[in-house]
DNA sequence: CGCACCCTCCCCCAAACAGGGGAGGGCTTT
DNA sequence: AAAGCCCTCCCCTGTTTGGGGGAGGGTGCG
């Protein structure tokens, strides 16, 4: 059981090289698939040892990792995917990370990392590129996140009330202001952002829509 | 340019010790302040190097680390913090980024990756040891954040009802059930999740805090 | 069998909310 | 000076929520 099954998806012949040559003389590692493709790997997959953890290349040719990250989830749900790319954009983190990825290197990552990230993810852990974290901790920092545009500071204010869950009268005891003022703030807020009302507006903060 | 300016608050004497022993001899790390206490850190840093990065613990006796992490960051609002903690609770975790912190390490961890860390937020990246990313990694999946345990399998597609911001009446048509009926189990979710209404729920669903 | 739990539906009522209106004062831009 | 936006407050109404009660039928368990 102490021996951890990998496969390994990428296209640059180069890399894939490196990375199968390195991580293959790794004791407790082993490496029981290298693709080029996610297609290969796709097909492949029966006919091996299922991985334990999957080394996914997001810039493949064809089927891109992010399109195969879920089929792999499928096929595989025990199997942890970390992903590994050049590309350091918000939307494909947020997307794999999504799909569940367990880890999101970027290729300049050493191979001693890499190997490091690899047990960790199969201990039940996660590992990130530290640029990336940075940006996937920025999700949770309120000042970043939760900033409409087209709201005025006011509006702004209350807006925050809302997502703080505080009722009108709250809202205005914490600004200061009256209730009616309060109401009217929200009023706006509210075809600003063309909700119809609190809830919507709750609920669509809840799922990351807002 | 090249030296980094770093505090270190930790009340355990020897963890203390041994941490500010171990970088105050890394080359490029100046260790500009040891402090048992967030308050005696905050008292001090008028008198001190103005740091880079902050190891802070959490776990601190009179100010938490918690507690003084939007200080910090007040005085300080260009430094990175690292939390440093035992705890791996999702709330404590969500709080603290949430706050802030620009890393989130468990007590565990080797100090040469303690020293890792604090270079890669100097760089402007993040460090989460790998249990916590796995945590926060589990926020950005779907299926994973919606499921409240004690809840019976109509309260669970009631609370579903909620989630997506339908109104008892919509909720009780997605249903084919009585609007009452639907009442009743919309009222019993919110005494099993203990929050006072919808608002509340959302509100908490928003912030991850459920 | 009794007990507990769930699902279903009903009544009542106070409070909050949503949406519509208006109105005065300030501020910047044109 | 006039127009436009923002902030402040007030009025009205109907609908929705939230919290309290009860009640009948189902299922499962000891």
């Amino acid at each position: 059981m102490n021996s951890l099954n990998l496969a390994i998806v990428e296209d640059d012949p180069e890399v894939r090289w490196l990375l199968s040559d390195y991580l293959h003389r790794q004791p407790g590692l082993n490496v029981v698939m290298v693709c080029e493709s996610a297609e290969h790997f796709l097909a492949e997959l029966p006919d091996a040892l299922p991985p334990h953890v999957v080394l996914l290349d997001l810039g493949l040719p064809g089927l891109s990792g992010l399109e195969a990250l879920p089929l792999i989830k499928q096929r595989l749900p025990k199997a942890d995917v970390i992903v590994q790319t050049v590309f350091e954009d918000p939307d494909r983190i947020y997307l794999a990370l999504s799909r569940g990825a367990s880890g999101y290197l970027l290729k300049s990552t050493p191979l001693a990392q890499m190997q490091q990230a690899i047990s960790d993810v199969a201990r039940g852990g996660s590992s990130l590129s530290p640029s990336v974290a940075r940006r996937v901790l920025s999700h949770f920092k309120p000042g970043t996140s939760h900033h409409p545009a087209g709201l005025s500071s006011r509006e702004q204010q209350v807006f925050e009330g809302l997502i703080d869950g505080l009722a009108d009268k709250e809202i205005a005891q914490r600004l200061g202001l009256g209730l009616e003022t309060v109401h009217t703030h929200v009023k706006n807020v509210y075809h600003k952002l063309r909700v119809s009302g609190r809830i919507e507006l709750l609920s669509r903060a809840a799922r990351g829509q807002l």
